[in-house]
DNA sequence: TGTTGACTTGGAGTTAACTCCAAGGTGTAT
DNA sequence: ATACACCTTGGAGTTAACTCCAAGTCAACA
């Protein structure tokens, strides 16, 4: 698969794709013999994951840090499990706090659309 | 309440603070007769508010916008109601961004698990 | 009255994560 | 064989949201 193949899939850049690679967010990825990118199903699913873990802010340094350890073998298993724990309880508690702004935005909501109905203004 | 309480009640820096009402993410603060910041409870109300939209990603701009269009009084009622929803609209696709991020981390951590309880590696 | 510590301002610097650019090579349809 | 779109690299530039700094003011205490 090519890099705009790949980029049509996922929404994204080839510059960002390129830059994941250089940075370490996924493994290296295979060249044809005139020295183009050429995605197997394996780098996709890295590319898939990265996406996904960014999507919810996972930053960069630790997707880094997880390839590295990925790219050591076996022996760094329970240090990857241990990461994407790291990560959990990231996502964890960005719910939580979302979930606490929703709630106050939908009451702040609620009194907007009191106030246009009554035409009456009760705060602030 | 001074600069230096407000920022030991939310845990944040008397600099983000400054920042906050020199961009306009809260309204202009008094100050003392020496010049200095002097919270009053409505200001308060505006740094907490500031705090936890900015905590779920709401952008300083869309916050700043809000400030101005409360400034201008009453006429603006609906155009602020439109401005929280898009907010909302916002936080709603990260809450269920995260979650599906989430729901795929849950899944990999227990195959790290099962594969460190059996010793077998049967994947990636 | 002098020193200490907190405050003020405008402006510059930092960080993460891209995003863009120049100079050049590749590949395929005419 | 020659456009033309697409690819490569290293490196520079951008953006959002702070964060830091210098130079100066102010308040309280020895």
């Amino acid at each position: 698969m090519t890099i705009k193949e790949v980029c049509e899939k996922y929404d994204i850049t080839p510059d960002t794709l390129r830059y994941y690679e250089r940075v370490g967010v996924i493994p290296e990825v295979g060249r044809t013999a005139g020295g183009n990118r050429n995605y197997t199903d394996e780098d996709i699913s890295w590319v898939e994951n990265a996406i996904c873990m960014r999507s919810a802010g996972v930053p960069v340094e630790m997707l880094i840090e997880y390839v590295k350890l990925y790219r050591e073998g076996d022996s760094t298993i329970e240090a990857r499990k241990n990461l994407l724990i790291e990560a959990r309880v990231g996502i964890q508690e960005k719910l939580n706090q979302y979930q606490e702004t929703m709630d106050k935005l939908n009451y702040k909501i609620s009194r907007y659309e009191e106030a246009m109905k009554t035409g009456v203004l009760t705060w602030e």
